[in-house]
RNA sequence: GGCGGGUUACCCAAGCGGCCAAAGGGAUCUGACUGUAAAUCAGCCGGCUCAGCCUUCGGGGGUUCGAAUCCCUCACCCGCCA
C-alpha cells in the first residue's frame, strides 16, 4: 500500500473505543472475556499479533480482514506484530476434510518472503505504535525435539487437544489426521507464549476458524506464566447465502496484482450483492459509520444505481493497489460497460481501458475459441465452443453464435484491437501482433 | 501384526461384467428476466481437428470378445482385535 493510503486511514472518532468500533463493524465473532478485553484495550497501548501462514505465494481477501483488524488496532495506538509462519507453514493447520500435502522447505521460504512483503504494506512501521514483523521459524528452528516435549508438550493435555473442532472433525472423517497436523495447535500456542515473553504481547487476533489455535496459546500462557491474555476471533466472511466469500468464479481473489489484476479486483467488489454491500463496507473500508449509513440509505432507495458498490469497489481497490490503480479500474469499467457501441469510444480511452483487461495476442484469421482460451476467458477449446454455442460469446459486444468463427479485419476497432467477451461481464482484449 | 471396510469427475455421492464419459445433489459456467445485483426458470457441466474420435473411475499387472465393476499386487485412509 502506498504511504498516502496509510496516512489517510483513521478510525471513526464517533466510537468511544476501538473495541466498540470493531464490534460495530462485525469483526468480533468470539473473544475472550469481553470486559477484560475492553479494559485492556482501553488501558493504554498493548501489543497484539496475528499470524499469516505461507500456504500460497500471495495472501487473499480472507487475510485482508485480519490485516485490517491489526491496522485498526494500530490506529487506536496499539502495537501490531505481523507474524509470518515460517515454521507453521511447514506443518499446516488441519483443514476440515483432508490432510495437506507438504511443500518443500525452499518453496515455503519463498512464500514466506512474499507474504511478509504483503503484510508489511498494510501496517505502519513508524511512530510510537510502530509495527514489527516476526517469523516463528526464528524461535522454533533452534528448539530441539526434547526441549519442545519437556518445556511445551508437558503443558498440553491430549483430551483437550482432541476436542478442538479442527482435530475432532478430522478424526471423524475418512481422511483421519497425521501426528504432524495434530501438533499444529501446539506450535501456534507456543508462538503466542514466545511473543508474550519477548514482546509483552497480550492479544492474538485471527479467523474464528482458528479459535482452537488461539485458545491454545491462551491456555499455554496461563499454565507456563500464570498470566491471562486475550484473543479475538473474526467471523468467517460469507455472502448472504452463507457461501464462502473471497472466491470469484471459484478461484480466490488474491492481493497480488499479478494474480488478480486491479481491474478484476475492482470488478469483484463492484459485483457485490445488495444484501452484502453494507457489511463489506464495514469490514473492508475505513469509511466512518456516518458515511456507511448514508450509503446504506442510497442503496435501499436506489439499489439500481449501486452507489454503495461503486464506493466499496474504489475504496478497497485503492486500499490494496493504490489510488491510481483504483481510478484506472473505475474508468475502464465505465468505458467498457457504459455503452453498447465500443466503436464509438475514442482510441485513447479504449486503449487505456483495454490495458486493464487480460489480453491475448491474435491475428486476423485466428479462431475465436483459441483466442478465448489464450485470454483466459475459457479453460479449454471445448469450453469456449460450448459458450459460443450457448450464445455466451461476443466480439465488440456483438454476439457470435458460430462456434467456428474467426477474427476478421472488421472486428478490429481503430484497426488495432478487439474486445472479446464471455458471458455478461468477462472481458479480454485481443491485440494483433 | 491379524481381520474387515474404503479410494469414482471441482465437492458430496450412486454404480458392482456390456445399455458408463459414468445416476443424483451441490458449486462453476451460459441464456432469459434485471441493475455488470439477488431470486427464479432453462441449458450446459472430461478432452479434441466435435453429428465422429480420444483419455478417465487410487498406481501397476492379469482374466474376458468386453472391466469403474472380477482376480493379483502396491500405496494411502477408516474401524475392530492384538
Amino acid at each position: 500500500m502506498p504511504p498516502t493510503a496509510l496516512a489517510r486511514q483513521h478510525n471513526d472518532p464517533s466510537f468511544p473505543s476501538v473495541w466498540e468500533e470493531l464490534r460495530w463493524r462485525g469483526l468480533v465473532q468470539v473473544s475472550t472475556d469481553e470486559e477484560a478485553l475492553a479494559a485492556a484495550l482501553a488501558g493504554g497501548p498493548i501489543t497484539a499479533y496475528c499470524g499469516f501462514d505461507p500456504t500460497a505465494p500471495s495472501l487473499h481477501l480472507g487475510h485482508l480482514t485480519q490485516l485490517l483488524v491489526l491496522r485498526r488496532l494500530q490506529l487506536a495506538g496499539h502495537r501490531p506484530l505481523g507474524l509470518v509462519g515460517g515454521s507453521t507453514g511447514l506443518i499446516g493447520d488441519p483443514r476440515p476434510s483432508s490432510e495437506r500435502v507438504l511443500h518443500t522447505k525452499e518453496l515455503v521460504a519463498d512464500w514466506v518472503a512474499a507474504v511478509r512483503t504483503q503484510v508489511e504494506r498494510f501496517l505502519d512501521f513508524e511512530g510510537p505504535a510502530a509495527a514489527e514483523m516476526v517469523d516463528n521459524l526464528d524461535w522454533t528452528a533452534p528448539l530441539s525435539a526434547i526441549d519442545f516435549l519437556r518445556d511445551i508438550g508437558k503443558h498440553y493435555r491430549i483430551g483437550t487437544m482432541l476436542k478442538k473442532d479442527a482435530v475432532a472433525a478430522r478424526l471423524n472423517s475418512e481422511a483421519g489426521i497425521s501426528y504432524t497436523e495434530f501438533s499444529y495447535q501446539i506450535l501456534q500456542g507456543y508462538d503466542f507464549l514466545e511473543l508474550y515473553r519477548s514482546r509483552g504481547c497480550v492479544l492474538q487476533t485471527g479467523g474464528s476458524d482458528q479459535w482452537g489455535n488461539l485458545t491454545s496459546g491462551i491456555d499455554l500462557i496461563r499454565r507456563a506464566e500464570g498470566a491471562a491474555v486475550h484473543a479475538i476471533g473474526t467471523p468467517l466472511i460469507t455472502d448472504s447465502e452463507g457461501r464462502k466469500f473471497s472466491k470469484s468464479e471459484g478461484t480466490a481473489v488474491w492481493l497480488d496484482p499479478a494474480q488478480t489484476s486491479p481491474y478484476a479486483f475492482f470488478q469483484f467488489w463492484l459485483n457485490t450483492s445488495d444484501a452484502d454491500v453494507v457489511s463489506r463496507l464495514k469490514v473492508f473500508t475505513f469509511l466512518t459509520r456516518e458515511e456507511i449509513e448514508d450509503l446504506e440509505r442510497t442503496s435501499t432507495e436506489r439499489p439500481g444505481a449501486r452507489e454503495a458498490q461503486r464506493r466499496l469497489a474504489w475504496e478497497v481497490t485503492a486500499l490494496v493497489h493504490g489510488d491510481a490503480a483504483a481510478d484506472a479500474a473505475r474508468d475502464a469499467s465505465a468505458a467498457l460497460f457504459g455503452t453498447g457501441d465500443l466503436a464509438s469510444i475514442d482510441e485513447g480511452t479504449l486503449e487505456a481501458a483495454l490495458a486493464e483487461l487480460p489480453r491475448a495476442a491474435g491475428a486476423v484469421g485466428d479462431r475465436l475459441d483459441v483466442l478465448l482460451v489464450a485470454s483466459g476467458l475459457a479453460k479449454s477449446n471445448s469450453d469456449a465452443r460450448r459458450a459460443a454455442a450457448q450464445g455466451g460469446v461476443s466480439v465488440n459486444n456483438r454476439r457470435v453464435d458460430d462456434e467456428d468463427a474467426v477474427l476478421t479485419e472488421a472486428d478490429l476497432l481503430h484497426g488495432r484491437f478487439a474486445v472479446l467477451r464471455r458471458g455478461k461481464r468477462n472481458l479480454a482484449a485481443v491485440v494483433p501482433g
